[in-house]
DNA sequence: AAGTATTTTGCAACAAAGTTGCATTCTTAT
DNA sequence: ATAAGAATGCAACTTTGTTGCAAAATACTT
C-alpha cells in the first residue's frame, strides 16, 4: 500500500484510481497547484468535473489546504503529516510566491507572527502569503 | 469637484460617468468589494466590460489594491490617501474576513508584523487576511 | 467655443472556469 | 459474489473573464 492510498484511507475516503493520481500529483509536487495545474497534468485521463470534486473532498477532509491568491486562480497545497491527523485544519506557516517562476511554496519552518486586532474582533484563521524572489530563482541570476 | 472627480484627476486619468460612479460605490462602501459587487450596483448603467477596465485601470494608477482570497473572487478596496498620493503603491495593514457576514475590510491600524524568511529568499509584498468575526458581528450576537 | 485627436465605452463574439443532474461504473462491506 | 452506496463521466448550462472594433465621450488646441 503507497502513500497516497493510505492517506485516502486514513481520511476515511474510497480509493478510487483518480483520487490516487491526484494525490501523488501533489506527493511530487514541490510547490502549491491550481485547478488548471492538475487539469493538465491528468485531464485525460480524468474528467474536468472529477477533479473539482475531488479537490473539493481533500480539501474538507483536511488532506490539502488552500492559499489565496490576487488571480483568481486558489492554489492548493498538501498539509503536512500532523494537520492531516489532527484532524481539524490548522496550518500555521506562511506561503511564498515567487514573481520569477511564479511557483507558490509552503515556508513550512516560518510561522505566521501573532497579530492582535483591535477591541472586538476575534480571530478564526490567518493566512499569510509573501512574494519574492525564491532561492532557485535567486541562485539563477548570479553567475557561477 | 467632488471627491471622486479629484482622485482621478490627480491619477491623470480622464472624468468619465462610468469611473466616477465606480470610485463612488467604493467611497460608500465601508469594506472590500469584488468585481460581482460592483456589476450589481451598476451592471444596469455600464457594461460588464467597462467595469473590468475601469477595476484594472484603478489597480494600475493604485487608487485601488486587491485582497486576495481563498474563493476565486478577489476583492478589492479603497487605498487610503497616503498610499494614492505617494503614487507607488504599498499597503502594510493587515486585512479581516468576517465569517458571519462575509464581509472583508482593511485594518488600517493594523500593522503586518516583520516575518522573517530562510536565507536565500527576498521579499517584495506581503499580504496577510485574517478571518474571524467582527466587531459589528460580535455585537449582534450578545442579547441587548 | 468649436473642432480634432485621443480615450473610453458598449457590443458582439468568444474562451475559460465552474456547477448540476443523472445514468453508468467502480468500491466496499457483507 | 453480490448488493448498497459512492464516485465518475457526460451533457448541458451558468458564470466569469477577454478581445476587437465601431461609436461615443473627453480633453486638448487654438
Amino acid at each position: 500500500m503507497n502513500k497516497s492510498e493510505t492517506i485516502l484511507k486514513s481520511s476515511s475516503l474510497s480509493v478510487t484510481a483518480g483520487r490516487k493520481r491526484i494525490l501523488d500529483i501533489f506527493l511530487d509536487a514541490n510547490n502549491a497547484l491550481a485547478h488548471q495545474d492538475i487539469e493538465v497534468k491528468c485531464s485525460d485521463k480524468y474528467d474536468r468535473v472529477t477533479i473539482y470534486r475531488t479537490l473539493q473532498t481533500f480539501l474538507e477532509k483536511g488532506i490539502i489546504h488552500n492559499i489565496p491568491t490576487t488571480d483568481n486562480s486558489v492554489r492548493y497545497a498538501l498539509c503536512n503529516d500532523v494537520c492531516i491527523s489532527s484532524g481539524h485544519h490548522h496550518d500555521n506557516h506562511v506561503h511564498f510566491r515567487c514573481n520569477e517562476c511564479s511557483k507558490t511554496i509552503c515556508l513550512d519552518d516560518v510561522s505566521i507572527p501573532a497579530v492582535k486586532l483591535p477591541p472586538g474582533y476575534s480571530m478564526n484563521e490567518i493566512n499569510m502569503v509573501v512574494s519574492g524572489i525564491c532561492k532557485t530563482c535567486k541562485k539563477e541570476k548570479v553567475p557561477m
